[in-house]
DNA sequence: TGAAATATATGTCCGAAACATATTAAATTG
DNA sequence: CAATTTAATATGTTTCGGACATATATTTCA
């Protein structure tokens, strides 16, 4: 919660919290599709990747983008394949289907509605002075 | 998940989930705070007001509120005092203290940025052609 | 040879909030 | 007046996402 930092008095760290809005809000689903859109890659080259997608919060977890990857591929929004590469183990390489594309489509619209949702609260905010 | 309306083709039932981001964030602390900056509010005024805030997602349940209001209280952000009212049943009533009126300020500014990072999502999606 | 990096995967736990139910008191209705 | 509904506050239980930790295999590097 945000009682530990606002303990120490860590604005900082504060901000990052209500940023974040709280735990479990790490925008997996659409930062793996945002990557995928741009081309096929293997869960842990998303990992390395998953900071260039720009929405809120702290980057997931490992095991969260691996078991996030099963679940869309269950979903049927992306396909996977084993490859080798010239140097290191096996890798699954990931690429997003048509369906994933919609979803992502979706997400966006999500996102452009909420936008307008958040506008709206900052507006109402300021107007009504304290 | 989002499966189950996603099988009976309910776009709008998906939007609704996609805008909610998934479960467990209902922004039910800045709502509170939002409300009780125009005036003392009891728990149940605040659950009926709840939706005039506009942030986005479903609106919290009433456990939730009332849980929440106490969590707010131990950590300062807002007192209470029981009230009788001419009808009905006892009534606690809160009010904003000046540590919750800072804490509604930093979620404002959180959620100003959170804006700026969703709009550089959004221009980074058009510009990256399908 | 042993450590570090690459790559994927699972086990366990925690916290937020839904869903359901309990409790009291007062108001309304039959 | 008794029975039901509404106002108001509160708790019990469950679910679910994701963190944190750990496991496993392979390859590279010191």
């Amino acid at each position: 919660m945000a009682g530990r930092s606002a303990k120490r008095g860590d604005l900082l760290a504060d901000m990052n919290f209500y940023i974040r809005e709280g735990p479990g809000k790490r925008f997996i689903e659409p930062r793996i599709l945002f990557i995928l859109r741009r081309g096929p890659a293997h869960g842990y080259e998303l990992m390395r990747k998953m900071g260039e997608v720009p929405l809120p919060g702290p980057l997931p977890d490992v095991g969260a983008v691996y078991r996030k990857l099963r679940r869309l591929e269950e979903e049927g929004l992306v396909s996977s394949r084993w490859t080798r590469a010239e140097r290191g183990p096996q890798r699954k390489v990931y690429r997003l289907t048509s369906k994933g594309r919609k979803r992502l489509a979706l997400w966006t619209e999500a996102i452009r509605a909420r936008v307008a949702i958040l506008q709206r609260f900052l507006e109402l905010y300021d107007s009504e002075a304290s």
